[in-house]
DNA sequence: TTTCATGTAACTTTAAATAGTGCGTGAAAG
DNA sequence: CTTTCACGCACTATTTAAAGTTACATGAAA
């Protein structure tokens, strides 16, 4: 299957929108993340539905964090932007008629409706902020090290 | 993303032979299956070379389950199909440059990872003998139900 | 009033699962 | 020994959802 990055590109977008401080446009955002501003507008768009960010039109425009990095999880993120599915199986038909399929269907729901649970607690207990930290803590680590010698896009 | 339906599928194809008892041909499992023969010869081939099934060609040939309902759980079945990805998202970018991007891979990763972990432990607990036995139970309740009508396929 | 930037709809491309075709192989029936 | 049955496998086609792209409208600032 094809998987979806959406959640991994938004959590990259957000981190880089939060350390540039200014309002970032699509072009720019879309050149660090290497895809297409539309993309980037498509995929920002359930988070300022969701107020976690803000968009102005026009000369200096483009898109700002709306909320503190230490207020929005991961979990938020996944909501955000419509909560796609997690899990990469599914049952081969819902509602089967055959008793079956009704058996091995219950069966694999519980481990799978377990597993997602788990997965969105963790998503939960994850801010931004956290992530944001980690990644300034890449940086100490890179330009302390003799082999730094990577760029940072965006 | 389209969901991988193979592991409910070849549960259910492994739970129709166990219940028929002589072996079952390719062209009957797809017909209980509503799908195409060659789409159960490829399901089943990883189980025969895991040794789950046999198979034998010519009159009277087909299909039949090699070992004990009870010797086998689905996490078995899922090895022997391949291990497919059990998680619908993944990285934009394995190995990214970007600071920001290793520091969301690796949040991300570490829930995957531990949700996987939950499934995979999971399905080892379940046997399928136990998924026989849920059927057989669900065959008893709409037994005695009044408003019992569906039959069963294959 | 021109330029910049988002908003959105429609369309195209791509990746992975699934479906299907054709032919080869081997075993049993007659 | 030849026909029929059934699996084995390589290859092609279809389908679905994500991702990418184009086109144009809207609204704000220079």
């Amino acid at each position: 299957m094809k998987r979806d990055s959406r959640l991994s590109g938004v959590l990259h977008v957000l981190l880089h929108m939060a350390e540039q401080g200014a309002p970032m446009t699509s072009d720019q955002l879309a050149k660090a993340m290497q895809t297409h501003p539309v993309v980037i507008r498509r995929i920002l768009g359930g988070l300022r539905d969701a107020g976690f960010v803000h968009s102005e039109k026009g000369h200096g425009g483009g898109w700002t964090i709306a909320k503190s990095l230490a207020d929005i999880t991961m979990r938020d993120v996944y909501d955000a932007i419509g909560r796609p599915s997690l899990m990469a199986m599914g049952n081969r038909t819902e509602a089967p008629g055959c008793l079956v399929e009704q058996a091995v269907n219950a069966a694999l729901d519980t481990s799978f409706l377990e597993a997602e649970a788990l997965l969105l607690a963790r998503f939960g207990e994850v801010t931004l902020a956290q992530l944001a930290a980690d990644f300034h803590a890449r940086m100490a680590a890179r330009s302390t090290s003799p082999t730094a010698q990577e760029h940072i896009h965006g």
